[in-house]
DNA sequence: CTTGACCCTGTAGGCGGCTACAGACTTTAT
DNA sequence: ATAAAGTCTGTAGCCGCCTACAGGGTCAAG
């Protein structure tokens, strides 16, 4: 039961056995909105789906456990270029496990050393709230306190307080 | 010794007595950009300086230490969009002190809050990782280290390895 | 038959803090 | 005199992950 649509993919029949979704199903069955749903499409993270006759995407239930998938990696700290890549591997038949098991090794690291900015700079903050509650108020060109706070120059903003460094 | 440039702010003469610089000598002594410079400016964190006539900006020395408030100020977390405001408020003549001790103790407590959920996160990576490494190979639609790994559904990405979550 | 919910493509925006042009002008050094 | 380096304005792009339209077509219920 395969025709053409107006643009050319595969056409499902609705007669088919198996329960077909249409985006709106898949996005409230799985928790991604619409327009995420097609955004993955585009970007390789999910395969395009058949369409109906009138451009439908329509979606076998396979697609919610590759969803899931997608939000497991997520929570594992996975990019989506990363899942990307791990898809398509499996979809060329390697496994991909090894090459995820060093993604893990590597954000582990990653955070390690994350944690360790991170706590530092926790450190010197409450260091500077302890030294500003001494002095009270304290004058300035704009805000002695910030003025007069002894944060080493070169330190910067800590880089986990904005975005996760990629690519590092 | 003000006359009007061709578009219309106020020129300095090059006799007068302070030590003038012009946009590139600020980034060299202070190390921020010249792109970075007049984006502060448009910004609001910078006063227009004066001009030349052929339209230079021309910047007297105090901007240095107002380039390093900013710089101590987002070495201890604050975003530019909060710094304007404190140098606002500094304008306006009132102490943004109390403003700038608050800003600081939320940061603490969104600092420490992140701290957490990162090494909720770390556990559930290094829990995972010694799992994987049991299994060896496991197998599965795409990567049975992924499907089969027990991260709670809800648990998402920790924020904190994206981005820090502003206005909060 | 009409209403309204759904779906389509394509493009723009948004967060934060810049960076990188293009295309023109000015100043400085040789 | 001329070339190189500096500066100007204005606009676009980057990173990741979407979200939000606009301006259509399609489908199910009443």
């Amino acid at each position: 039961m395969m025709r053409e649509t107006r643009r050319g993919a595969k056409v499902v029949g609705e007669e088919e056995g198996r329960r077909m979704l249409k985006i709106g199903e898949v996005s409230k069955r799985s928790g991604v909105g619409v327009e995420a749903l097609r955004f993955y499409e585009k970007s390789g993270l999910l395969d395009s789906p058949a369409r109906t006759y009138s451009g439908y995407r329509v979606y076998g239930e396979e697609v919610l456990e590759r969803l899931a998938f997608i939000k497991q990696a997520q929570a594992l700290g996975f990019s989506l270029d990363e899942v990307r890549r791990i898809v398509e591997d499996a979809r060329k038949g390697q496994s991909p496990c090894d090459e995820v098991r060093e993604i893990v090794r590597r954000r582990l690291s990653e955070l390690d050393e994350r944690l360790r900015e991170l706590h530092r700079h926790r450190e010197e903050l409450q260091q500077t709230l302890a030294e500003w509650d001494e002095v009270g108020r304290a004058p300035g060109h704009i805000c002695g306190l910030i003025e007069g706070s002894d944060v080493e120059h070169a330190a910067r903003r800590p880089e986990g307080l904005k975005r996760r460094g990629r690519k590092g």
